[in-house]
DNA sequence: ATGAAAGCGCTAACAT
DNA sequence: ATGTTAGCGCTTTCAT
C-alpha cells in the first residue's frame, strides 16, 4: 500500500525518473506526447510528490510555526484564523503550537521546530516571557537564519518583524467617548500586570485624561490578577465604594462584566448613569445585559498581516531590509453600554 | 549560516559520516571515547538532525494533521488544546487547519497534507460534509493506509476511530435534574439542524420525558437558525407567548441567553420559576447573569483522547484490530439558571 | 571500532 | 527529447 513514486511511474512507461520529473514539472525539454501520458498517469493514480523529499532537496518546507501563549483566548483564536487563512492563501501549512504562557514551553517549541521543520515562526511571547525578559531563545534563532514575525506580544529589543495593535491610541479614543458623552469619573480597570499591552492601554488612559484637561486620580486605576477571576466583583468593590466613578475602562471583558454588575447593584444603571467600555471584543461582550461597547483589536486582520509579513521574508531571503513594524489600529465597537 | 551537519563534524574530526551517525545514536559498535567527544561536539554547536532527511528515511513525520471546524468555538478550542497536549507529550508535532464548516475546504486540506507530510488525521467533519453525506475523501485516505480518528462530529458510515460525546445522555440527565427540582413544561431549543449531535440531544430530550412520564408536546420543540444569531429573541418569543413554558434545554449558549432574557422580560425569575441547561459549557455561561447551568463535553479529555488513539494507531501499524469509539460522558455543571 | 555504499524520493546540471 | 549522475541529510547493512 505505499504511495506511488516518480520511479514507479518510470518503470511503467519505461522512462527514466529525471523525465518523469522533468515531464510532472511541464519541463519544456520533454516532448509533448509523453509530457501528456505521463502527467494523465499521474493524475489517474494520483500521484503526489513526497513532502520530504521535496523539502530535504529545496531546503524549504513551506509550513511556518506559530507559537500562541492560550487558544481559549477568543483574540488569538481569531488571530489564528488570520494566519491559517493567510498562509493557506500562499500554499503554506502551519504547525501549531501553544505555549501556555509558560516560558519553558515557548523554547521548548522553538528548539523543536527549528530542525527544518518550518521556514519560520509566528509568535506572540508567554507572559513569563515578557516577565523574565529573556529572549535569547529567540536571538539565537534569528542568527541562525530563521525568520520570526512576533504579533500583538511583542519584544521590543529583538530585531525582527513586528504586527501590533495602537492599544495606547484605543484607550484615549475610549476615554474621548467616554467624555464626549458625558462620563466625569473614569475608572481604569486592568488585569494585565505582565503585559506590555495593559501599560499601553494605562498610558493611553491617562494621556486620554490629560488632553481632555480631566482630573487623574491615582485611586482610579485599579489593577487586579487575572488568576482571581471568579472574584472581580469582590476585589472591586471596595473601589467603587470609595470613590466617585461613573464610569470605567478595562483591559478584558470579564472585569467589564463585574464591574457592570456593581454599578447595577449599587443602583445605576447601564449606560443611563454608568458607561463601560472594555478591551478584547470577544463573544462575552455581544451576549451581556446589556451588550458592551468595546475596543475592537481586529485579530483576524493581525493575523492575516503578520502570515503575510512572515511569507513576504522567507521567499525574499535575499533582500535583507532592516525591520518593520506593523500598527492595526483600533476600532470602537458601540454596543449598550455607552451612551450615544 | 547553514544548518550543521553530520557531515560537517565527520569531517572536523576526519571520521566518516556514519560513524557520526553512530556515535550520535549511541551504538554499542562506536567506542566510548569518540562517541562522548562528537556527542559533546554536537552538543556544544547545537547540532540537530535535519527533520525532513529524517522523516524521508524513516517514512515517518512524527506530526500528525489536524482538522477542525472552527477555531472560534470554545469547544473546539478546548479539543485542540488537548490534542495539541498530548501529541507534544509524545514528541509529535500537530499541522492544524480549520475548516470553516466547508466541504471543499475539508477536502483540500486532506490532499494537501496527504503527501507525506503526516503521520494522521485528526478530524471533526465540517458541517456542509455532514450534510452532504459524503465522505470518499476519507475513505480514500484510510485506504491509503493514512489513519484518521474523528472527533465529536464524527462519520458513522466510515470505518475508523472515533471519539464522541455521550449527548443522548446529557439530554436525558438536563431532562432529569429539570424534572427533579420541579419544571413541568420543558422546552427544546435546537440551533443545529444539520449536525448529528444536535439529533442526538433531541432524541435525549424526548427520552427523558418519556422515561419520567412528562407530556410531549411537538410545539416545544424548537429548530432555529444559527445564521440569525443576532435575532434569536425575536424569533423565540412567540414560542413563549403561544405556549406554557418553565424551563429550557438549549444545544448552545447564545439561545440559552436568548430564552433566559424573554423568560426574564415575561417576568419570570431565573432560575425561582424558570430554569435553563445549555450544551455547550463555554465562557458566556461563567458570564451571564445569572450564570447557566450546562451539560459540560470535556473538550479538552476529547482532544487528549482523540490524540491518544491516533498516535497509538501510528506506532502499531501491524496490529490492525478492528476500529473502535470511545465515549465520553458528560457532566452536568450546575450553576444559577437552575434550582437546587 | 570504523568505514563504504546503498537508498529514502526528488531535482537539476550535465551528458547523449 | 531523453538519460545519467550527483546530491539534499540521514540510517543501516555489510565490509574491513
Amino acid at each position: 500500500m505505499n504511495r506511488l513514486t516518480i520511479k514507479d511511474i518510470a518503470a511503467h512507461f519505461n522512462v527514466s525518473i529525471s523525465t518523469v520529473s522533468k515531464a510532472l514539472n511541464d519541463s519544456y525539454e520533454i516532448s509533448k506526447s509523453t509530457k501528456l501520458k505521463i502527467q494523465e498517469y499521474a493524475k489517474e493514480h494520483n500521484y503526489k510528490p513526497n513532502f520530504n523529499a521535496l523539502s530535504l532537496k529545496k531546503r524549504q518546507t513551506k509550513t511556518i510555526g506559530v507559537i500562541i501563549p492560550n487558544m481559549l483566548n477568543y483574540f488569538f483564536a481569531q488571530v489564528f484564523k488570520g494566519v491559517e487563512k493567510e498562509a493557506n492563501k500562499s500554499g503554506y501549512k502551519v504547525i501549531t503550537c501553544i505555549s501556555n504562557e509558560s516560558f519553558d514551553k515557548e523554547v521548548e517549541t522553538i528548539e523543536m521546530l527549528s530542525n527544518g521543520s518550518i521556514d519560520g515562526f509566528l509568535l506572540s511571547i508567554a507572559e513569563q516571557t515578557e516577565e523574565q525578559n529573556n529572549f535569547v531563545h529567540l536571538t539565537k534563532t534569528l542568527e541562525q537564519g530563521l525568520p520570526i514575525v512576533m504579533f500583538d506580544r511583542v519584544a521590543k529589543d529583538v530585531d525582527c518583524d513586528k504586527v501590533i495593535t495602537n492599544d495606547f491610541e484605543g484607550a484615549i479614543n475610549a476615554v474621548d467617548h467616554l467624555a464626549k458623552t458625558g462620563c466625569k469619573h473614569i475608572a481604569f480597570i486592568s488585569t494585565q500586570s505582565h503585559l506590555k499591552s495593559g501599560k499601553e492601554r494605562e498610558l493611553g488612559y491617562l494621556e486620554g485624561l490629560k488632553k481632555r484637561n480631566m482630573e487623574i486620580n491615582p485611586n482610579l486605576v485599579i489593577h487586579i490578577f487575572e488568576e482571581d477571576y471568579k472574584q472581580y466583583e469582590r476585589i472591586l468593590l471596595p473601589y467603587f465604594e470609595e470613590n466617585h466613578i461613573d464610569s470605567v475602562i478595562t483591559t478584558d471583558e470579564s472585569s467589564a462584566i463585574a464591574a457592570m454588575k456593581i454599578a447595577q447593584r449599587k443602583g445605576h444603571t447601564v449606560p443611563d448613569d454608568f458607561s463601560v467600555i472594555s478591551f478584547s471584543n470577544g463573544i462575552i461582550a455581544r451576549h451581556s445585559s446589556p451588550k458592551l461597547t468595546t475596543v475592537s483589536q481586529h485579530g483576524e486582520i493581525m493575523g492575516e498581516t503578520a502570515a503575510k509579513m512572515l511569507i513576504d521574508k522567507i521567499e525574499n531571503k535575499n533582500t535583507s531590509e532592516a525591520s518593520v513594524t506593523k500598527v492595526i489600529q483600533t476600532d470602537l465597537v458601540e454596543r449598550n453600554s455607552t451612551r450615544i
